[in-house]
Formats: C-alpha cells, structure tokens, sequence
DNA sequence: GGGGTGACCCAGT
DNA sequence: TACTGGGCCACCC
C-alpha cells in the first residue's frame, strides 16, 4: 500500500504526515520521529528525518521540530522561538523545555 | 568504488 | 554547559 518501504517518497509523506499530528504546545525531536516510524518503515534514522526536513519543512508545522537537546533548527531559531512561545511552549535558555512538552504518537 | 556532507544522537571528558 | 569523537544513513560528486 502507500506505505511501500522501496519508495523513499513514502518515508518523506509519512514523515511530513505525522509532524502535521504533532499537537499544538507539542514538540518531537528528529530522533524520535525516526523512531516512531521505525516499525513501519524501518529503515531512516535521524539525519534522515533532518534532512527531509530541511528540504520539505516548509509546508508543514516545522518548528515543532527540534533536536534531542531542544535546540530550535539553525538558521530559524527565531521564528521557531516565536511560534512556540505563541503556542504556550516553555524555553530554558535557548531550547525547548523537552521534558515538559515532548509528545508521542501514542498519548 | 571512494569520500564528503548534513535542520542528528549519545557517551565521555 | 561546551566540546570531542564515533556511529548512523541516504545523497551527491
């Protein structure tokens, strides 16, 4: 079906997909998006999901992505900061409060 | 076939 | 907290 392993379009929908789950006031790092589609596809890992991304970020709610540290993505940090803030998101220092707003598929 | 690159991650210092 | 080194995987020359 649409979740074809072989087809690396396939992993750049269903990555895009599941940022756009992501709750509002919610964040997930890159490593754990690769994990949660892990079972499914299988193979990518969190570079992979970076670099997907950096290249189609722009059409979903890409700031509600972050890295493991909660550091906001280079080059944006700004405007990743300001939507976040907007969305009730605490920061420390310079990163998101992961402990406080990380989100899982399964909540 | 070989080597460099990247919106990453983790452990060690 | 910051920096370093190793591992990771797909993509591009």
């Amino acid at each position: 079906m649409a979740t074809d392993p072989s087809d690396p379009a396939e992993y750049v929908e269903a990555v895009l997909d599941l940022v756009e789950r992501i709750p509002p006031g919610r964040v997930m790092s890159y490593g754990a998006i690769a994990e949660a589609l892990a079972p499914r596809f299988g193979r990518g890992g969190a570079r992979r999901v970076g670099t997907i991304m950096a290249l189609h970020g722009g059409s979903v709610a890409w700031y509600r992505v972050v890295n493991a540290s909660g550091r906001t993505p280079p080059g944006h940090e700004l405007a990743a900061r300001r939507r976040l803030l907007a969305e009730g998101v605490a920061f420390r220092g310079e990163r998101v409060d992961m402990a406080r707003h990380a989100w899982f598929p399964d909540e």
